[in-house]
DNA sequence: TTGCTCCTCACGTCACGTGAGGTGGC
DNA sequence: TTGCTCCTCACGTCACGTGAGGTGGC
């Protein structure tokens, strides 16, 4: 009956490892319903699948660059977001040189 | 008696434009004992001199690099501090590839 | 059975944000 | 005098850290 289906799947615990998060960066990323796993074992552990993993990434990255978690939830909802865009946004913030005088 | 000291000098609000930085951010600074400017006006008014900017320059960019202001300071403070060796150790560990399965 | 990982609270912390109330130079 | 910037508290917030106490699969 339960023949092990998160085969394809990752536990919290694997994801921090392999992602360098914490696991409590995780629960926590669940509880502002920026990222919840597509699935829970029968014991309510959390499953996270290839589509989540691919979208933690995506944090990730914007997160690197200093977008809020708000911000991040923002521009993933968003059915035109462009992570193109998003970098050359983030490129031409960063050429707007430091002048003193 | 007052010949305008700060003429080679920038209030906080100057710095805060000119850096992007909050002028609260700045405050925090000097009350962690981060970057305490190197002199005050008559007023109370914080003076930040040139020397105060490169140093806070730096902290910009290791805070850039994900550092605590922590590190930072500890790293500013060490005489073998040396930005090469930062760099290159921060560039090591962006290398370290995330691995699935 | 022992160890490890998982769970849910819940308080603590870091790096500021944001007024509140008042002072000071062009 | 009006506006702007400056000051010092001091409470609030974001993004987690860190136990506390308990459960669950190899």
């Amino acid at each position: 009956m339960s023949e092990r289906l998160w085969s394809t799947a990752w536990k919290v615990g694997d994801l921090a490892k392999q992602t360098g998060l914490s696991v409590r960066t995780l629960h926590y990323y669940e509880e502002i319903s920026l990222l919840k796993p597509s699935q829970r074992t029968e014991a309510g552990h959390r499953l996270y699948t290839k589509k989540d993993i691919i979208y933690l990434q995506q944090i990730v990255s914007l997160r690197q660059i200093s977008f809020s978690l708000e911000e991040i939830k923002d521009c993933l909802n968003n059915a035109n977001f462009s992570p193109k865009a998003v970098i050359q946004s983030h490129i031409a913030k960063l050429h707007k040189p430091i002048q003193l005088q």
